[in-house]
DNA sequence: GATCATTTGTCAACAGTGTTGACAAATTGC
DNA sequence: GCAATTTGTCAACACTGTTGACAAATGATC
């Protein structure tokens, strides 16, 4: 009964959805819905206790993009990698959205899909009880983290990327050799390639730390 | 020459040090900050072009708390693993101040003076310049997103936080056994422990995976 | 010593944010 | 028909960062 809704929850996510896609995810805010969807902005409470409610679900729905299923063949560790990838493409698209899901995991539905995805690959390896929770909370730190980390530049177009990453190389570079010997020696090696091969590399070193755990039972 | 400076950049940071200490990083916005210090919000914009500009440095401030000098007898593995315990601690501690800090490095001086201990340490482990760049950013994505995903909840008391824990727990024990077996089987070891413990195993895992690189040359 | 440029702080204002509480419209149950 | 309930609208509050005009206070120059 009552007056009959012209909103919904998941007409209102869908709105959200585009508004993000199309324009970032800054432009989330109550009076651009509100804007978009043809209706006041203190419309949205009567659906959601909060903005950040809205965005919670927001960013799990983004997560609908992150296909977790086992391909013929692989084996656990090739399918995880391959989920852990997925992810962060995801997340890293969407920066500050990225940041809200990680804060606490959301606990829905897409989410829930993806723990279970890696926690069905690493029983495959057959880790225990225990080393699989150990294993997937590094695996979620590490993925979800650097994605929060690494969003902010992503957003921005390739070539200043590039032009960020090898400022901050040559930074390095010019310190001072005796006060700061290791940076200027390594510095030719820091920040190259993109963050997602940076990324790709510091999950097989994970990987392989967690694979380690498999032989000594 | 000009008028006479009451405030100063370094006089400015050390008030916000406070205000961030006292009150939250939420508590860091222009018109606190100047009523702290007994002047008209904008007067800061003479010191500083931009609020984040401002965070960004008071980010780095709350770095110089990390002791990066190795112990006697410690050899690289130990005296890095301390490194990124006691840098986790400070960021988680700052919540959002920690994003702001991980959006994009500060290269201010306590971070340079941060990498440039891990870089050394590596260098003593016998990495080559690549692999100790590897083991760097991965350590770094590691640890500094792993911070800003648990900053949030650090907040809050331990009793608060062990009760959102096992909620957790609980709402991947209670998921369906045909939907989500592996959750369910493995949601005892979910959330057990700290976030600390947690990151601790996480970075343990990397650490054996950074190990075995030393070896393969 | 007066004048001038420059620096620095003050003030009012703009455009934006999330959110609340009173009100009106539109339905269902009695 | 009346009451209860839901839902959208509207005005308003308390904030946010930031800008541009203005005034105060100095050092340098004529």
């Amino acid at each position: 009964m009552g007056r009959p809704a012209t909103l919904s929850r998941s007409g209102i996510i869908a709105a959200a959805e585009v508004l993000v896609r199309d324009h970032g995810v800054a432009a989330l805010t109550a009076r651009r819905l509100g804007n978009a969807l043809g209706c006041d902005p203190t419309a949205l409470y009567r659906h959601f206790t909060t903005m950040s409610d809205l965005e919670r679900e927001v960013g799990d729905r983004f997560l609908r993009a992150v296909d977790v299923r086992a391909l013929d063949g692989d084996d656990w560790r090739t399918t995880i990698r391959r989920i852990c990838l997925k992810l962060r493409r995801v997340q890293v698209r969407q920066p500050r959205l990225a940041a809200l899901v990680s804060a606490a995991p959301t606990r829905l539905a897409n989410e829930m899909r993806i723990t279970e995805a890696l926690l069905r690959e690493l029983d495959r390896g057959g880790f225990s009880g225990d080393q699989a929770a150990t294993a997937y909370h590094a695996l979620i730190e590490l993925t979800v983290g650097s994605a929060a980390i690494d969003a902010p530049l992503a957003t921005q177009p390739a070539d200043t990327r590039r032009r960020t990453y090898s400022d901050w190389r040559r930074e390095y570079t010019e310190l001072s050799p005796a006060e700061s010997p290791a940076s200027v020696a390594v510095a030719p090696h820091l920040y190259l390639g993109s963050a997602d091969t940076r990324f790709e590399a510091a999950l097989d070193l994970l990987l392989d730390g967690i694979s380690a755990q498999q032989r000594i039972q």
